[in-house]
DNA sequence: ACCTGAACACCGTTCAAGT
DNA sequence: ACCTGAACACCGTTCAAGT
């Protein structure tokens, strides 16, 4: 939606911090300005102004909006998940379980952004009619994916953390719930959405906990 | 992301057939449009022309660009998914949820097989760098999603059958699980897994009916 | 009431030019 | 290599003016 004003004088929007190299005040700028709300306004211009710098050098980082997002997002993520064992029994089991399911949405390749990763599994297992071979990495993947999971819950159970159940069971669920927040995150939702991702996936994983699943 | 180009001296789109008011023309050309595919911009200047109106006519009966995606998109789902089902009082509330929600696994253009309508949700809304009007696109079509949930799930509380509660998330909710039973379906899962696939659908509006989310 | 088309305020992207 | 800012081709919306 255009905006159709403009001219507001006011000018309190908080500028990056000093020492940042250009492609980190993007970066900056465009998470403060996420997490301020203001998802819609993410425009080039608007994070270029907000970063002291042109639209020129933002697309000199950042050659396509897409990847100004990618990138912004993944410094988002990184800074609510972080990397955590999930044998780390300082961390509460609820952390733990979320960072084990949350961990499937970032592929092993994470150089890579979800949508890259999202692209890849695409072309090699959806795409084409996928060949046995093809098939066969495929499950092994998903097996590996769900034997972490198993284990996860398993050590949870052990600790008492949570009670004994029907552990394959218990891990679909939080994959199947994990694989729909992931396409989510690829497909363009809105901006609202976005922020009810990571709750999606608390919600499951409580649910696991007190053990309604 | 913008053309950048222009000058197509093609002339050969069809035009809307004769005996048509104003507001049912631009309801044809859109509809016509998003069937088309192809990347086609269902933008204002786009649908006017196609229905052959001004754009002042088409924003008098749709003052904004939301309130034609909608009224467009409802014709489009109305043909291939009555919104009849889920008031019928002679079935069980746990089915007429599960009806409703599985109705979203199989996509309007209900021709097509699921891996079909995969591919083409990927083609048009991931592969490429949708544009400002595609994400616009999903997003209506993905509210009219979610206004059917909603408006089941206020049913069943209206019923009774359902206590009441934060229907915006119970419907978030069953849509993120409602996709990742969808995208399963179309990797190369084992056979063991298909199976289990309608079940976490069943587990999701159990989970909901029970007033668990 | 219905419709027109120009004008306005945006948007993402490209690019010659600077340092 | 990094950065600038103008220019291009779009976008949705508004509005005085016609019928």
């Amino acid at each position: 939606m255009a905006v159709q004003r403009v001219g507001d004088t006011e000018r309190a929007h908080p500028t990056p911090p000093e020492g940042l190299k250009s492609r980190d005040r993007i970066l900056w700028a465009a998470s403060t300005m996420l997490s301020e709300g203001a998802g819609a306004a993410l425009s080039v211009r608007a994070v270029a102004e907000r970063a002291g710098v042109s639209t020129g050098s933002l697309r000199h980082h950042f050659p396509t909006q897409r990847a100004l997002m990618d990138a912004m997002l993944k410094v988002v993520f990184d800074l609510v998940l972080p990397e955590a064992g999930f044998r780390d029994t300082t961390i509460p089991p609820r952390d733990r379980l979320l960072g084990c399911v949350q961990g499937l949405l970032v592929p092993p390749d994470s150089t890579l952004g979800a949508r890259e990763a999202w692209l890849t599994v695409h072309e090699r297992y959806i795409a084409s009619e996928p060949t046995q071979a093809m098939r066969a990495e495929y499950q092994a993947m998903q097996s590996e994916v769900n034997r972490r999971v198993e284990e996860c819950l398993n050590v949870l159970v052990e600790e008492g953390a949570l009670p004994a159940g029907d552990t394959t069971r218990r891990a679909r669920f939080l994959l199947t719930l994990a694989n729909g927040v992931a396409i989510e995150q690829v497909l363009p939702s809105e901006d609202a959405h976005i922020a009810t991702e990571l709750d999606m996936l608390r919600t499951g994983v409580d649910l696991v906990l007190d053990n309604r699943i």
